[in-house]
DNA sequence: CCGGATCCAAATCGATACTG
DNA sequence: CAGTATCGATTTGGATCCGG
């Protein structure tokens, strides 16, 4: 039982195979993006230096394991430096590191779409359940 | 039981909450570029046109129920259009729309940066993995 | 304050079989 | 060929308790 789902490194080791050419290192970077709280993580640090706590409180909903988690991912993946003062109480600071900043631009980059294409999504969505008999969506 | 996991809207409808300034719609994106197939049915879509037949034999790997969700996703997104003719054999075609197509932009700046960094990511994995004793790593 | 450990609910994915 | 339905295995995330 060395393996647990508290541990850091236990995806997106391998299993990917030969995709063709435009997707080789991305599912390492897409596995970042894809979980709920990588993305608001950086957004937050992106801002300046924070502490455990700071970013706890500037993530609504996150909850301690998984703050835990992702910011150990993020230090693992060189995005975020970790800096530990063995004070009482403990003082941990979170900080991006120089490729954690050009991630973050990554992200903006995404934001930014995001920000263009809200309404459209949002308007197509609403079309496609209209069409579609949708007993699943909202109300 | 009117929904099951074949549903395409029982995801990120709600469940977000005010976040902030940064991210207010990233989260739909994310959610698309988090699961394992969409990236990878967007590039290919990216090369033309596609029959269902052609995606999943040029996505190695995904599963039929995998390409047909994935595809309603997108479609739903309004990222990507079908077409289908009642022929026999039946026959659908699959394009990216124009939103679709900004979206692929969006991807290859992110593939532009994992390539980039692809180096120095492993690079801190297998430092991170070494100063901390980890039993869950390769061999 | 920081974070590890355990337990548990839920979403996700893959394999398979079946329909038009 | 294109797509649906069902099931089981795996993964993920949240709540909570505990220790330094």
């Amino acid at each position: 039982m060395s393996v647990t789902n508290t541990d850091v490194s236990s995806q997106a080791d391998a299993a990917l195979g030969p995709c063709g050419d435009d997707d080789c290192g991305i599912r390492e970077v897409l596995d970042r993006l894809g979980d709920r709280w990588s993305v608001l993580v950086v957004v937050e640090l992106s801002k300046g230096v924070r502490r455990f706590r700071e970013l706890e409180r500037a993530v609504p909903g996150i909850s301690q394991r998984m703050l835990t988690l992702t910011t150990k991912r993020l230090c693992r993946d060189g995005l975020v430096e970790r800096t530990a003062y063995p004070t009482i109480p403990p003082q941990t600071d979170y900080r991006l590191t120089s490729m954690g900043r050009t991630f973050a631009d990554v992200i903006q980059h995404l934001a930014d779409w995001s920000r263009d294409h809200k309404d459209a999504l949002v308007d197509a969505r609403a079309r496609w359940d209209a069409d579609h008999g949708d007993t699943t969506g909202p109300s």
